[in-house]
DNA sequence: GAACCCATGTAAGTTGTTACATGATTGA
DNA sequence: TCAATCATGTAACAACTTACATGGGTTC
């Protein structure tokens, strides 16, 4: 039940429509987490019937946009949510769980999913480096929004939370490809000593 | 859709009860990837439905038991799976997308977070570790079991994978514990800072 | 006989995915 | 004019969670 306060926490940066709120969740968003605009769509809505989010109708310029606000009872959930534990999910990973039955094939289709998982976050670090880049230089659009809607005194803070966020998943991205990289070394010398 | 063929996996190293899966899903298999027990035992009907499990009924000793065999359809469609690129699902972290929002809350709340996180992965840590012992003195007793299944020359993949597999956990805990200790060291300069 | 483990199963609800449906605007 | 993007919404389905329901066996 993050998406809730996912959405809550992105409408106090600043107001927001469902199409634009599904394009951030596909973009810096969704690198913490993910939700698509089917999932969205309807979230808001019950969101806004549970009085945590207001809607005003924008259609001034042809195109039909509704515009998201959260209210002062959203924030107040917002923020007894943001106290509250955090409860960690089980362990489901695609990756591993296939590789722990990976014996029933020949070493060849390790290698091929090793060298998939490396390119795979590989892409995830060039994306995050590149956000770092970004928040460290000041141009990070988010960063700069939500920097003007919280308070001066704040800003050393949320510019170092969301900098540990990002480093965060820059840590976890090396942890992978050297787990891969690890691993291809491992099916190398198992396929000289079977040679 | 990675029970399925957690659940098919797993039978081709043993045929197994629902009861006896669940245990597993809840140990060491839960390390990978984890199912309870109301989610595992429709799978089985569906895999049974399927032709891909046989099940044949035990009740000499009293309690009622029904033993799940994978049957040559279950190994085929299992290792066409094996064979599949990995679809890797979105990032959803529940912890750092609370991080992104916490600037919302005083610095302490962090710092909460943070421990709890360390705290957190310091156990699964110590859980890999012991595992990964087991594995290496050869007492684990699923990879035992395996060996038992598996031909003789495959012997060294089928310990090389596994140690693999959880040096990945073993990993991503210590990246998880070193980045929540980069994080208070953090909040202990702004504290510091700020008084 | 109470508490706990073994053992099977069901049901209701939430969360998330994929696909469908519609229509206006912009730019090549 | 065709494709892409902006924009809102719905529907069917799959995956997962929490809770319920039942009963035998073991141990204190």
């Amino acid at each position: 039940m993050s998406l809730r306060y996912a959405l809550l926490g992105f409408l106090t940066t600043e107001p927001s429509s469902a199409y634009r709120l599904a394009q951030e969740f596909s973009e810096s968003m969704g690198w913490f987490w993910y939700a698509s605009h089917s999932q969205i769509q309807p979230e808001l809505q019950r969101l806004e019937t549970a009085g945590l989010v207001t809607s005003v109708q924008r259609d001034g310029d042809g195109r039909a946009k509704r515009i998201y606000s959260v209210t002062a009872e959203g924030i107040a959930e917002l923020e007894s949510w943001l106290a509250l534990d955090t409860r960690y999910p089980p362990v489901r990973d695609p990756e591993r769980i296939r590789l722990v039955f990976l014996d029933m094939l020949p070493l060849d289709a390790a290698r091929r999913h090793l060298e998939r998982h490396r390119a795979h976050h590989q892409e995830l670090l060039e994306i995050y480096l590149r956000q770092s880049l970004e928040v460290r230089t000041g141009v990070f659009p988010r960063l700069t929004k939500r920097l003007a809607a919280r308070p001066p005194e704040t800003h050393d803070v949320v510019i170092g939370l969301k900098t540990m966020a990002l480093r965060g998943n820059v840590m976890r991205a090396r942890t992978e490809i050297e787990w891969a990289e690890d691993g291809l070394m491992w099916v190398a010398e198992m396929e000289r000593a079977g040679a």
